[in-house]
DNA sequence: TTGTACGCGTTATCAC
DNA sequence: GTGATAACGCGTACAA
């Protein structure tokens, strides 16, 4: 079992003083050269390191970036942890990821145990319940002790910080736009009632498009489906009751039971239904036939988070400045629309 | 700006010792009532909460366990990450997730960044450089400085520690004697040769199963593809050249290609050719029609992994016995199969 | 019952 | 050139 080496070690091996030995690996003019030689070969040879936690302490620097999100195994999560960490680490940051699931008492806990120390500052998105709750007092205090703070995807207009979001109208929009251009008149929504602000852009960026389009709102094609549990059953009544030559999805999941349904009633996709989903994930990529969806972008996401978050840590100046960032949603066309 | 109160700021504001209150704070016998009031009270108003670092120092403890893996991106990981946040976090210990990028050096640089005093313990898959360099010194090195390392999935021979790992061959066994019991005869195995061990784990399987069902086994149905570009092309030929009735694919996403080649081709799946894929996924569970799938069970991974790590940090003793956790995988019928 | 002193490992300032 | 000292924030053995 091999030591961990300190200071202390090498100074009294080598009798000088912890300083000198400190200001010898660093190099520093002070030191006469054998004396620095001699030190750095024995800091070499006994593979010296510097404890992070004491520099983390001295300079009240932990280089960890907390990220809190409401769930890993969520595709579009993932790849923002992704962006979050590439960057991050570039610039000499570990990422300590904190799952909320979806809880309001989880993302404070971990908020809590986080912010003693651990951390440098918080990059995180909203858990459901937190944002059913309206309770921000825990993101509050974490600003008010002026502990960084960058909110993406799922945030909020009650708390002062920096902010990445995606036009998630937007990408609606263009979405209800192309399926148009593409002679479609019967264009269904699928979505949930349960997605919160999300839910309610991507429904407005859809009505949007079809007034502009000239097309009149049939409220008859919004399907809401509760969040959690799909039931084909739901969909093919759907399908039953409406006319529909087009489907737009709130996410890629909901694409794809109701690919598979109009798939199973003999319905030809892309021929005779269209189909469209929100997050451009696995599914979307894998799916036969393969689903055209608006990306999300979060890699990209995650690395502006990290830019912001990691620019605010390292500036002194106190500037009481915030931006949001929006991220445009883009169209990947497949094999689920024409052309 | 709320300013952070620390054990001093409280000792000079109520005129007592650092020790006093820190005494107080825990509720310890020696100090007397009221003075515990008065300190209780006054931290509570002040919010006050220990410094984590300032603690780590002390008890040369992080409560962070440090996670490396090759992607996290990769449904397979996620929920290895998942099961280990999840229990970690219920024992009080933070995940810090690095990821490799299937890269030797930046696998090395993470464990340095987080081995000198950041974290308690490590668990990680080795990325594929890795294991094609079978270079395992930076494993050695954090064995040796008695720092917990637990290995899983992707784990190596030549480092003593504790691991996690699934029962692949048998899992590709099930598979296939599930295959013969549908009345299958010509079973394919798409499979890469870059998955290393793990591939070969798999296709060990595959030939056992048809060995022991009197089959034997015709390496023109074994098909190895180059990990990363997926061509249907490929597949196709495979088809056109071999006659096949079934087909066990070394992950989900080969499952879906070939998948779809078959589907184009005009078969019917399950009737015509089966489909059996590893991984669970996403892919799997929602594709049409779902697949078969061999589960890894990631996240009872993760639980397990993190148990025996929190197992090693916190317990004192110094035994060097190692144990092997095989996780046995199960199989998950869907559409993709008969029955 | 309260306070002093020291140590965790590092760094920075100041004295010799 | 080198070393002693203090400080980061906390906890604890020991002294008062």
């Amino acid at each position: 079992m091999k030591k961990v080496i300190t200071l202390k070690h090498i100074a009294r091996e080598l009798e000088v003083s912890i300083s000198t030995v400190s200001k010898a690996l660093k190099n520093s003019e002070e030191i006469s050269r054998e004396t620095k030689e001699r030190i750095q070969a024995y800091a070499k040879l006994y593979n010296y390191r510097p404890n992070n936690i004491a520099v983390s302490l001295k300079n009240k620097r932990t280089k960890n970036i907390g990220v809190i999100v409401p769930d890993i195994v969520h595709h579009f999560f993932t790849t923002v942890v992704r962006g979050i960490e590439t960057y991050a680490n570039s610039k000499g940051y570990n990422v300590i990821v904190c799952l909320s699931d979806e809880s309001f008492d989880k993302e404070v806990i971990n908020m809590e145990m986080l912010a003693n120390g651990s951390i440098d500052g918080f990059i995180m998105s909203l858990a459901m319940e937190t944002q059913l709750k309206n309770d921000y007092n825990h993101l509050k205090e974490i600003t008010e002790q002026g502990i960084p703070l960058v909110l993406f995807d799922r945030v909020t207009d009650q708390i002062e910080c920096d902010k990445v979001v995606i036009n998630d109208r937007e990408g609606a929009y263009m979405a209800v736009k192309k399926l148009v251009e593409n002679g479609r008149k019967k264009i269904a929504l699928i979505t949930t009632d349960n997605y919160l602000s999300i839910g309610k852009e991507r429904t407005d960026g859809y009505r949007n498009a079809l007034r502009d389009c000239g097309i009149t709102v049939n409220e008859n094609l919004i399907l809401s489906l509760p969040q959690m549990r799909m039931d084909e059953g739901a969909i093919s009544d759907f399908y039953d009751r409406e006319e529909v030559d087009a489907v737009l999805c709130v996410h890629e999941i909901f694409a794809m039971y109701s690919m598979r349904v109009a798939l199973k009633k003999g319905l030809k996709v892309p021929e005779d239904v269209e189909f469209i989903g929100f997050t451009d994930g696995i599914l979307s990529k894998y799916a036969y036939p393969s689903l055209t969806a608006i990306a999300q972008h979060g890699e990209k996401m995650g690395e502006i988070a990290s830019e912001m978050l990691i620019e605010k840590i390292e500036s002194e100046k106190e500037e009481e400045t915030y931006r949001t960032e929006v991220i445009q949603s883009t169209l990947v066309e497949r094999e689920s629309t024409l052309n």
